[in-house]
DNA sequence: CGGATTATTGAACCTGATCAAAGTTCGTGG
DNA sequence: CCACGAACTTTGATCAGGTTCAATAATCCG
């Protein structure tokens, strides 16, 4: 990486998921030139907005999120550095969730015909996106199974579980040490607990030396223990690829 | 309809989504000629498989669904006739969940390869298959609603509605009365309950007057109070479309 | 520095789980 | 076609995980 490139996370995040030309990396960044500083707790559309462009997050944490009838919110995926939307979200005449800004945040936007003339122009670009949105499935069905089948100290042991190994990757930890912009309520949101009850279920984690707390980041004091309370299995987040067979 | 032809539930889906050529249709029909019929309670493929064909599901009902450590089982999400798997799926090493027939099914196989040819060849195809992919992905993230925060009976009577709207969609319904090859265990494993509980749930829906229940099928009586007590939106099952900008 | 948000703890309560048993329905083989 | 066993449904009684309500402490942000 030159001095005078900035990284690019969505880029670095394709990477681990196929070869992207010089072409493509170019493409790619022209196309994510248009980044703009977003505050913390900002919209980038809500449920029942009319999709328009592609969101990429270059920098920061966003989520997914549902409001209920009764007030209720319900967190539904973390975007991290490099996360994107759905790349054909344009499809649909009307979003069935809102995603929004946690922390200030670096965005770019794909408008649909400019992501269509990416993916068609480099395959190895279209892998990736594919391979990624089969990620974001995968994580959605671990979460499914988390709420619905995990006790509550499993559930918040997976999630961290996750949060670690998703950070892990794209180079957001120091060593056991991952920074987690993420109050309590709003792991709770994600977990379907009250952050009462999360309060109670950390601190059990905390007494037990599995992890550490500071505000802003947790540090996972031990790993294998956590991963073996939440029963947790990295397979969802498909590391492993399937070798491409020829370009 | 000739009489010659056999109804093909997974052209009539995505006839749905996106207008299909003739061409297309012909195509289509040729690629799921392969149908083969399975017994209930097969699996298609298992967590840890790799990953071949895409499967569709052309008659009959199947699930995705994941074991824990413990024993205990999460279904993520229903396939009715007409659905399919993830279209990508190919790229991936390993499965992270498994798929089942539920009952004697007809499914047919698409190879990536022949899969890849259908995709280019017929865009409108790619528009309803990239559709069908955000309305399951939709459903998912309804699912994780549910679990985290509606109530048993919302979350019960949340389900009956998707399955109601889902089968009527696709003419599986007789009036008010669904066909529901669904036990009460298995109902109760995707909403992340006993199916102790479960029976008392739909008991008392039942005694309400709200649903009917009979083996094998269920009558929505009273749509508007299930609807009512699920906080039913069916955004997420996005029937209205943007309509497409030119062929 | 001061108001607002977040974290922490306590006590009472309730939804849904667990354990147990009886009643139904269904498929299969004799 | 009936009998049998397996799987599913239903009901009761008890228990526990997690919620709710409430109050205090800590931290952040402007």
């Amino acid at each position: 990486m030159g001095l005078l490139s900035v990284r690019n996370r969505f880029i670095e995040k394709l990477r681990n998921f196929a070869t992207l030309s010089d072409p493509a990396e170019a493409a790619l960044e022209a196309a994510t030139r248009n980044a703009s500083k977003l505050p913390a707790r900002r919209d980038l559309i809500r449920e029942g907005d009319r999709p328009g462009p592609v969101f990429v997050v270059l920098d920061g944490w966003a989520c997914r999120y549902k409001i209920l009838p009764n007030g209720g919110r319900q967190i539904l995926a973390y975007l991290m550095p490099g996360d994107c939307c759905d790349l054909h979200i344009g499809l649909l005449a009307e979003m069935d969730h809102g995603i929004q800004t946690i922390t200030p945040a670096q965005v770019a936007t794909i408008s649909g015909g400019e992501m269509d003339s990416l993916l068609t122009d480099h395959r190895g670009f279209a892998r990736a996106m594919y391979i990624t949105q089969l990620v974001d499935e995968g994580t959605m069905r671990a979460w499914i199974t988390s709420m619905g089948r995990r006790t509550s100290k499993e559930r918040a042991s997976h999630l961290l579980c996750e949060l670690y190994l998703r950070a892990r990757n794209i180079g957001l930890t120091d060593g056991i040490e991952l920074v987690l912009p993420l109050s309590q309520i709003m792991l709770a949101d994600s977990l379907g607990m009250t952050p009462v009850h999360l309060n109670r279920v950390l601190k059990e984690l905390r007494l037990s030396g599995t992890i550490q707390l500071r505000r802003g980041s947790v540090a996972i004091v031990d790993p294998a223990r956590l991963a073996q309370i939440a029963g947790f299995d990295e397979n969802y987040l498909h590391r492993r690829l399937r070798p491409a067979i020829a370009g």
